[in-house]
DNA sequence: TTAGGGTTAG
């Protein structure tokens, strides 16, 4: 209390001598300052403590805290003013006591906040902080929250193991996490893409006798719909109801997303109409909703089916959003529909919504796949002088789309001048370049530019090395391709079902059949593999001429039923034509029809070279009609090389 | 917690 009988002059002088004198610091000093700050806190005096912040220890940072724990908003009103302050940065602890202050009165924002400083700037690991809430609990009137928001600043920080090893840990202090913390983990493992991972966390917490709430059920639904897992999925909804819990919007959104993803648009259109009669009523579709079903219809090739639902969704009174107007702008576009697009886009404009960079960055996209380079830097231009921010889809769309026209330097170019304004931030954009360049043969253009990567910072992914090695592979260098595998595990990047079919080709190509074999075997036991695995093995048996191996394979990969589509077809009538079997050939397109699959323009192409060398134009003829009537697109280039001379000779004669 | 646009394989 004498403090407040000071004169502004001697506080001044007060606080200078803290300033000189380190032996101030004994504690009888710190206990008068602590005093003397406590008091002019409570009254409100700031200038006093601000003058002093610089000033303050640990250990007084800390008294005052305690001091004031129980007054959430004076605290965090210190907080402010000393937050710069060492003793406040150096103290693990003091920031501890304020992280249970700002849970307990739910200010869950300052809390995640100052948890992420402690562990992003100041470089305490995830236990540190755990271990030094655990200690404050003991000031701090103990909350369950707490441990909570420090699993959901560490998943929001990205570190995965970090959020494990702090619900390990109170396992083991015997502190339950809730429900919401496991969520909130589970959530992040779908998240970051690891579902394995995902269902062995669930299946632990499943062990330590937790039960699922409505978000734990949606995560499950999610997890099942990423897997394509959809009756799975639809059952979740099932196990919800039973156990009396409504599922909600999300849940149903989910689901309907899920299986227009797995290309099952009429169990989406089934759960939307539903959705109301399974809840009761509870649930009615909003705005994702409509969007799922109208992508739904866009991926499927019915953008005018989409632009229906658009429509009902604004009969009953759902307003679509910027998102409602791109999936169909980018529905149309990709179906070839570029003025349906823009008409689409313009009724958008009219409904008060300005295009964003998804709007504009479809077009581009589509008008460089139909080679209108004009066009699509038109539209760029368009788009810079309404300010729309450019962001990583459309340094992509741009490198692609220059690339695929062929102006691979202007690319390259391009890209140069985003990674020099450091604007790249994912390895997008280069892994579009490092495949042109090996096309072109450049493999060693693409391990520069693999190397620039990590000069810059940015970390090669899947799909980088995957590029690499298809390019080594497609050059015949199967050893360098196995050279980079070999990198890319020891960096702890798995091989994905991809990369493991491009060195399957590789190596098929460079006829080393019987390690193609064993690789296909090691495949099928890790279970990764599909149909192209084994159409790789089969065309790899078929040039290598062993008709034996082919034949097997091929009759192995029908019984298998699912690991048979077109190609495989295709490269065994093309293995008969070899030989001169064209009949045989022929016959197997009766089988592939009868298996419901349509003869494509390969299958078109491969009969009717084959047979127009040995045959009639007549016969020619015959055999493209019989083609087309089965329901063919001819291959344009084969119908002018080879049809269209044939019928005019047909005519003539 | 859910919805839009960009990369790799036969």
């Amino acid at each position: 209390m004498f403090l407040g009988l000071f004169s502004s002059r001697s506080r001044t002088l007060f606080i200078r001598g803290l300033h000189i004198g380190k032996h101030f610091t004994s504690s009888g000093a710190e206990d008068i300052i602590f005093r003397a700050v406590c008091v002019n806190i409570r009254q409100k005096k700031w200038k006093f403590v601000d003058q002093l912040s610089s000033s303050l220890t640990n250990s007084l940072v800390y008294r005052v805290f305690l001091e004031f724990r129980s007054s959430p908003q004076m605290l965090l009103e210190i907080y402010q003013r000393i937050r710069g302050c060492k003793g406040l940065s150096d103290s693990l602890e003091s920031s501890c006591i304020l992280i249970h202050v700002m849970v307990g009165s739910r200010n869950y924002d300052d809390a995640l906040d100052l948890m992420k400083e402690l562990m992003i700037s100041k470089g305490y690991s995830p236990l540190e902080v755990l271990e030094a809430l655990i200690t404050s609990s003991d000031v701090c009137s103990p909350n369950r929250d707490v441990f909570d928001a420090l699993v959901r600043a560490c998943t929001q920080i990205g570190t995965t193991e970090g959020s494990y090893e702090v619900i390990k840990k109170l396992r083991m202090h015997s502190y339950s996490i809730s429900i919401h913390a496991w969520n909130n983990y589970l959530n992040h493992l779908l998240k970051i893409g690891h579902v394995g991972r995902f269902w062995m966390v669930y299946r632990e917490m499943i062990s330590y006798e937790y039960y699922e709430n409505m978000n734990t059920f949606n995560l499950l639904i999610y997890a099942l719909c990423k897997e394509c897992r959809l009756s799975e999925a639809v059952s979740v909804l099932y196990r919800m109801l039973k156990s009396g819990i409504l599922p909600n919007v999300v849940g149903f959104n989910m689901l309907i997303d899920g299986a227009c993803r797995a290309d099952d648009l009429s169990l989406a259109v089934i759960l939307f109409e539903k959705m109301g009669t399974i809840s009761n009523g509870f649930v009615s579709p909003n705005a994702v909703t409509y969007n799922c079903i109208i992508n739904g219809y866009c991926k499927k090739g019915k953008p005018e089916i989409a632009e229906e639902i658009l429509n009902k969704m604004i009969k009953m009174d759902v307003k679509p959003n910027i998102r409602t107007y791109a999936t169909l702008v980018d529905g149309y576009s990709r179906n070839g529909y570029l003025e349906e697009a823009f008409r689409v886009c313009n009724n958008m404009v009219e409904n008060g919504l300005i295009p964003n960079s998804a709007v504009y960055n479809s077009f581009v996209h589509w008008l460089y796949m139909e080679g209108d380079i004009s066009g699509a830097s038109l539209l760029l231009s368009n788009m810079m002088e309404n300010y729309i921010p450019h962001d990583q889809f459309t340094h992509s769309i741009i490198t692609k789309g220059l690339c695929r026209n062929g102006h691979v330097n202007e690319a390259l170019k391009f890209h140069n001048w985003v990674v020099e304004k450091n604007l790249s931030e994912d390895a997008f954009s280069h892994n579009i370049l490092i495949n042109y360049l090996c096309r072109s043969n450049n493999i060693s253009g693409a391990k520069q530019l693999v190397c620039s990567m990590f000069v810059r910072g940015l970390i090669p992914d899947q799909v980088t090395y995957g590029t690499i090695i298809d390019g080594y592979c497609k050059a015949g260098n199967i050893e360098s391709a196995v050279a980079v595998y070999t990198d890319m595990v020891k960096v702890d990047k798995n091989p994905n079902l991809v990369i493991l079919n491009s060195i399957l080709d590789g190596l098929c190509k460079e006829e080393s059949v019987d390690v193609s074999r064993f690789l296909v075997d090691e495949m099928k036991r890790l279970n990764v593999y599909d149909v192209i695995s084994f159409n790789t093995l089969l065309n790899g048996y078929c040039s290598a001429g062993k008709i034996k191996e082919a034949f097997d394979l091929f009759t192995k990969m029908r019984k298998g039923g699912f690991l048979v589509n077109e190609v495989t077809y295709n490269i065994m009538i093309n293995f008969l034509c070899k030989f001169g079997l064209f009949e045989h050939a022929k016959e197997l397109v009766s089988v592939m029809l009868s298996q419901g699959l349509t003869p494509d323009f390969v299958t078109y192409t491969t009969l009717l070279t084959s047979l127009s060398k040995k045959d009639s134009s007549e016969e020619v003829v015959k055999l493209h009609d019989y083609l087309v009537l089965e329901g063919v697109i001819p291959d344009s280039q084969t119908y002018e090389a080879i049809v269209s001379p044939a019928i005019k000779e047909t005519y003539v004669s």
